[in-house]
RNA sequence: GGCGCAUUCGUCUAGCGGCCUAGGACACCGCCCUCUCAAGGCGGAGAUCACGGGUUCGAAUCCCGUAUGCGCUACCA
């Protein structure tokens, strides 16, 4: 027999920013479809008129290409299964639901949600499993035809199997079974003539050709239901892979609660798409017993329906931190700054004059490529480098075991011999003041420390010599004589 | 309540009957490097493999219970 070619979705609802679980979801159909050769298909199921939010499609399209998830057909890229949006495909829906009803295997309710509501009230307090009564199941045609009259909305339902059992492979769990009579009779078409994710997903899965079905493992329960609409279409379904979720820390079902949940977040706190991808991978499946790392390419390579775990998985914020840096420090400095350019640009502080001068933007760079661990800590670990003053306690020159007057005078003595013309390279910076330290009776930790506040306020920051050869030597020395005139306004001991 | 899924270091995971006195990574601790902070190197602590029964010469790995967690239980997906 011969294999059906991989044809996966991304099937999204457009009710907000993509949630960093969905999007693995994502990934690993992406990842799978890549892998096989076969086909990443991107469909809109905006079949909830009242939750579709306005922009949200382009958030989503827009977060799998930073990702670099690119898409085989979908919104804005016609394939031959079209149209990829449900409120567009209304009319199969419509047949299906309609075919179902005419077959016997689906039917009109009148019930009121109001009705409905009370009715699952009534079973909630009497410890009843809520579900439909079924009281429009078997409506004659006397009935039926009353409720028209009096112009009630209907909805379809599917006429569930009152006995027997369901059961279906799942790729990643095995066997899975669930007993007819436990499955609701489902609303299957809404009263505004749009279907529920059932009808949709299954009719738009077969006229799509959808192969495999890897979706979240939440989605486990309705699959018998869905099997049972593919039976009474007369189609073939495809097969199931429910995909282990994703936990906040506190092992609940991930959410807003627990801080940055969309993915345009992370992106917008600099995060990497490659690291990213890797981390999100990495979530549920595995590549041995040893790799972290892993680029976007190999992934594709290795990637496998067998190797995704069966359990839920915390998001991990620190692990992820230390995998951005991990790949922050693999790029090379002219890449690393263009990313940063706009982190810089946006959170420099107002004083600083824009645009920035990228050259500049380069050279500080290399400073601190090994100490950010996302894009967006740049700036404060730099902005020393971009404003024209700044501020500390005079206090913080005085370093361990030193008092004013010594610190006063090391800071002379390095202004002294730091004006002298020559070059202000790192190298001669370091000959020039490593001696000099010595020639003070100062440990040298003690005069690059005092030093590395006057030119940076800071007590901790890049190294030295560095900071001061790409701060250049009319900044360094004005520093300098600033911190002299600040230490001088301290008080002597 | 019903149904379903899951259960290996704090976290992500390796493990698919003997290689496991359970391996790797993050985080943590110590040492080294060192002008601070990082990065890097080395080392440490950390899991009676949820529990209880089986099966087997042998089980983290197979089976059955129990417990716990999570999910679903909408005219939401």
């Amino acid at each position: 027999m011969m294999e059906a070619p991989v044809r996966v979705r991304y099937a999204p609802s457009p009710t907000g920013y993509p949630h960093v679980g969905n999007i693995r979801t994502a990934l690993f159909n992406w990842l799978f479809a890549r892998h096989s050769n076969g086909k990443f298909i991107v469909r809109i199921e905006d079949t909830d008129t009242a939750r579709t939010v306005p922009g949200a499609v382009e958030t989503i399209l827009e977060s799998l290409e930073w990702l670099g998830m690119d898409w085989d057909e979908g919104p804005d890229k016609a394939g031959d299964y079209g149209p990829y949006f449900q409120s567009r495909r209304i009319e199969f829906y419509r047949l299906a639901a309609e075919k179902l009803v005419k077959k016997g295997d689906a039917y009109h309710c009148y019930c009121s949600s109001e009705r409905l509501e009370e009715m699952r009230a009534g079973q909630v307090a009497a410890k009843m499993p809520p579900g439909y009564d079924r009281r429009c199941r078997d409506l004659t045609d006397e009935e039926r035809q009353a409720c028209i009259a009096k112009g009630r909305k209907s909805v379809i339902r599917f006429k569930g199997p009152k006995g027997g059992e369901t059961t279906f492979s799942d790729v990643i769990r095995g066997e899975v079974t669930f007993e007819n009579r436990t499955i609701d009779d489902f609303v299957i078409l809404k009263a505004d003539g749009f279907p529920t994710y059932h009808l949709a997903s299954v009719v738009d899965d077969n006229k799509m050709l959808i192969s495999h079905v890897l979706r979240a493992e939440e989605w486990i329960s309705s699959t018998p239901k869905h099997l049972l609409l593919y039976r009474s279409l007369g189609l073939e379904p495809p097969l199931f892979a429910h995909l282990p979720m994703i936990l906040g820390p506190d092992r609940s079902k991930l959410s807003k609660r627990h801080g940055a949940v969309s993915i345009t977040q992370y992106r917008d706190e600099g995060y990497l798409p490659q690291a990213m991808v890797n981390f999100l991978a990495l979530l549920g499946w595995s590549l041995d017993d040893k790799t972290d790392i892993i680029d976007t390419e190999t992934l594709v390579k290795n990637f496998s329906l067998e190797r995704i775990g069966k359990t839920a998985a915390v998001f991990n914020r620190e692990k992820l931190d230390w995998m951005n840096g991990v790949y922050i420090r693999s790029l090379d400095i002219e890449d690393l700054s263009t990313r940063a350019l706009p982190f810089l640009e946006k959170d420099l502080p107002g004083s600083v004059e824009r645009p920035l001068d990228f050259e500049y933007v380069k050279s500080v760079m290399p400073l601190i490529q090994e100490r950010a661990r996302t894009l967006g800590e740049i700036p404060g670990l730099t902005y020393f480098f971009f404003i024209s003053e700044i501020d500390y306690e005079p206090e913080l020159l005085i370093g361990k075991k030193m008092n004013r007057d010594i610190t006063l005078q090391a800071l002379k003595a390095s202004l002294e011999s730091l004006e002298k013309p020559g070059s202000f390279s790192r190298d001669e910076l370091e000959s020039c003041l490593r001696p000099l330290a010595e020639k003070l009776g100062l440990k040298a930790g003690q005069l690059f420390g005092t030093l590395r506040v006057a030119v940076t306020g800071l007590t901790v920051a890049p190294p030295l010599f560095e900071t001061m050869a790409v701060l250049g030597k009319d900044k360094c020395l004005e520093r300098m004589r600033k911190a002299v005139l600040k230490l001088s306004s301290v008080e002597s001991e």
